[in-house]
RNA sequence: GGUCCUGUGGCCGAGUGGCUAGGCAGAGCUCUGCAAAAGCUUCUACAGCGGUUCGAAUCCGCUCGGGACCUCCA
């Protein structure tokens, strides 16, 4: 079975299939850094993580362009806008690049800690002025943007109606049509200089306190909402590339102005599988800026927020996004995330005992229960094959666990499966919640907390078998309320955990 | 108003025309010096009303509810 992924363009499962066999070419857009990640920010990025990660394990060399957005109308919150024109001295002032690096590197510190693999280039608006500027200059030779007052226009009309023609009309992603558009478009700023409602900048001319602002062949301004990605993606992943990602709110107007721009430039509809994650929600509702409901990633990693009764790891954030399926919504809740932070912890701990258990037997003494094993875990890869459904492959590690579990207590008996079965079981979860999940747990503490650790299990271990209750008694509940939690094992050694 | 999505048990969430999703929470039991953990068992479902079908939570229609996009937005 191949991987199949949802293609928005043509609204149905298909076959993927990379133009140049073994690679792929994987774009998906990235942040705009003109302020803090929150939690909606997370999923696309985490999903197209993983979808990074299985192309990898399927063998693809995939080049991975995720943008970052450094150019535009940047604010800094409680920075007045004045800032930007008056006569302040340079350092007093808000500098642009000040702010987006500030953003940025949060932004990267976010990734890391949701262990997002690095995308293989991660291009800047601001680095490719100069790509941006010669896509408008051909766009205009070609006919199909003007300029106006130092700003530049794209002229969807006429695209529309050319290719339309050649089965690509404005508004094919997205399900639009134009000429219903033409009369629900709403008022903006600027409006007066475009031909059509519809039209959108390439390039805006920059008023005076515009802080970013860059010479073009129409004046000085800046580049418009949409042409930095398709500028960026034409150049690092060439006129035609395999996967196009983001958030399904970018499927318009931005994607599809994409594809517009791209399609003028390069003649031809720039990726072939568009993939948008759905939105998290909180009561239903979207997360986002304009509706004011946005917890920042910092509050969530803190839990100081009024909607938060305490923190949550970003493994736990990143389970609870994986066990939902990417296309649908995502309701927050703090409730959902305690369970997404529980769950998590009970299926770490029993991945942690695999190595503890040694199986051998040839034979299966419970044969049910080892073609049971073995089905669940093989049947994980056709569920990513199946448009990533990482939900799925994370339930039947879920039912696998109880079994990791027993053998591992002694419920089951080592031999009720057989050691293939347990050998394919246990290089599955591996592979699954490392490699391809990308899940991870890493104890703090280091060596030296180990070893005081094991000192102290041990003076417990010695006043129990004294009978000495109170002394042992004592060293769990004071190591418990520091966060340590002592597990005595049916074998009579002493495990622990840490919070 | 236009386009589209969605309504699953206390909560979060998969899902397919016929077989227990899964997780968290709850209940009981086993193990245990106690505890925790673990294991076993168990309770709440498919918004409503029609229709198609031998059979629908799953397909169709209607009603009601929620949401997204049409404007920066992951």
């Amino acid at each position: 079975m191949s991987l199949k992924v949802y293609n928005s363009l043509t609204r149905q499962k298909e076959v993927f299939q990379s133009i140049t066999p073994g690679h792929v070419g994987l774009y998906v857009c990235g942040p705009t850094v003109s302020g803090e990640s929150h939690l909606g920010h997370a999923r696309p990025y985490i999903t197209f993580d993983v979808l990074y990660r299985y192309l990898n394990y399927l063998g693809y060399q995939v080049r991975y362009v995720r943008n970052i957005t450094d150019a535009g109308h940047f604010e800094e919150e409680g920075r007045a806008a004045e800032d930007k024109v008056s006569s302040k001295a340079i350092l007093e002032k808000l500098e642009p690049m000040e702010l987006v690096q500030k953003y940025t590197n949060r932004f990267h510190w976010a990734m890391l800690q949701f262990n997002n693999i690095e995308p293989s280039i991660e291009p800047t608006a601001t680095g490719h002025i100069v790509e941006q500027i010669n896509m408008i200059e051909q766009i205009i030779a070609d006919g199909y943007a003007y300029v106006v007052n130092g700003s530049v226009y794209f002229d969807v009309n006429k695209y529309h109606k050319d290719f339309s023609a050649k089965g690509q009309p404005y508004g094919i992603l997205s399900g639009r049509n134009l000429e219903e558009q033409l009369d629900t478009t709403r008022d903006l700023e600027g409006q007066d200089e475009k031909r059509n409602k519809a039209d959108f900048a390439l390039w805006k001319q920059a008023p005076p306190q515009h802080i970013m602002r860059w010479k073009s062949p129409w004046g000085e301004g800046f580049p418009g909402w949409h042409i930095e990605c398709s500028a960026m993606a034409t150049k690092y992943l060439g006129k035609q590339f395999d996967i196009h990602g983001g958030g399904m709110d970018l499927q318009f107007p931005h994607h599809e102005c994409e594809i517009a721009q791209s399609t003028v430039c390069n003649h031809a509809m720039p990726a072939r599988y568009w993939m948008h994650n759905n939105m998290i929600t909180i009561n239903g509702k979207k997360m986002g800026k304009s509706y004011n409901n946005v917890i920042k990633l910092s509050e969530l990693f803190s839990g100081n927020h009024p909607l938060l009764t305490q923190p949550f790891h970003p493994m736990t954030i990143r389970f609870f996004i994986l066990q939902s399926h990417y296309r649908s919504t995502l309701d927050f809740s703090n409730e959902a995330l305690q369970g997404s932070e529980r769950a998590f912890k009970r299926l770490w701990e029993a991945y942690q005992q695999i190595p503890q258990i040694q199986i051998v037997a040839e034979t299966a003494t419970q044969p049910e229960l080892d073609v049971q094993c073995r089905q669940l875990a093989e049947v994980m890869d056709e569920y990513m094959n199946d448009d990533l459904n990482t939900a799925k492959v994370l339930a039947n590690m879920f039912e696998l666990v109880p079994v990791i579990n027993g053998l591992r207590n002694k419920q089951l008996p080592l031999d009720a499966i057989s050691a293939q079965t347990w050998s394919i079981v246990t290089s599955q979860i591996k592979k699954f919640i490392e490699d391809i999940l990308g899940l991870k747990w890493e104890q703090e503490g280091g060596d030296k907390i180990e070893g005081v650790l094991q000192l102290l299990v041990q003076i417990r271990q010695s006043a129990k078998q004294k009978k000495d209750f109170q002394t042992s008694d004592t060293i769990r509940k004071e190591l418990a309320a520091l966060g340590i939690l002592l597990k005595d094992e049916k074998d009579g050694t002493t495990s622990w955990s840490m919070d």
